[in-house]
DNA sequence: TCCATAGTTTTATAATTATGGAAATATAAA
DNA sequence: TTTATATTTCCATAATTATAAAACTATGGA
């Protein structure tokens, strides 16, 4: 992860609603969930949430598959694990006696979204 | 950590400048840098510096002491700590097998910071 | 084909944020 | 006490971002 995606991703994240989709959707799990079950449970605008939507997806931290009439989103746990390192690289030059860093979340089972269905 | 703080600490993290300010003093450790001596680091002109400096301080990502003339800044490990947890928290309904969230960095040598240097 | 459902894009307005110069403040050395 | 250093606060300008209504697109069922 390089400087410029890591803002986008945090500047994604620093905002209301947009935490507490991203939340749910870290909570969810891979599965993911149907933009008008979150826009119910967030008691959002459509047009709201799919601006927001949008955002995160910018950011590469969502991703989505359409499922018949509806598209259903879920968290990019890749690309939140790679935050999450970025942010402690290098942490206290290496002292690991005062700074034992680490930083993860999901595996590898992360999901089922391919690389181009996060970024897209 | 709530959702107020979390969302403050995630914008302070989402600019180029900052993001680099934040590195910076993770990387450098507890005992912190001189703020010239960032300004040099990151080539800075002191205002602009001082605005950044003052927006990581009130979303609590570091914290400063003086020594002398100088303002010594180092980053808040423990704050950085909960706003990860934040993100990660109940991560997958519980289900680690899908998700085994970890997230943590420093430890409680995080520095010499007290919880109102963190703050004010 | 026509209608309903699920979401998105467009657009305008309102609000927030970044930058850097000039002036101010705090500390220390001469 | 004068002067230099280290850093901040104030300010104006420029740029970015959020909100939600209205119009649009895609899918599936009657």
């Amino acid at each position: 992860m390089d400087k410029h995606e890591a803002v986008a991703a945090l500047a994604a994240l620093a905002q209301d609603t947009r935490l507490d989709i991203f939340r749910l959707l870290i909570q969810t799990g891979p599965e993911g969930m149907p933009a008008g079950q979150i826009a119910e449970r967030l008691d959002l605008p459509a047009t709201t949430l799919s601006f927001h939507l949008n955002h995160l997806r910018h950011a590469g931290l969502v991703g989505f598959r359409r499922e018949s009439r509806m598209l259903i989103y879920a968290a990019a746990y890749g690309a939140m694990n790679e935050l999450l390192a970025y942010l402690t690289e290098n942490c206290c030059r290496g002292d690991a006696s005062g700074c034992d860093a680490r930083a993860r979340v999901p595996a590898s089972s992360s999901s089922f979204l391919t690389t181009s269905q996060r970024r897209s």
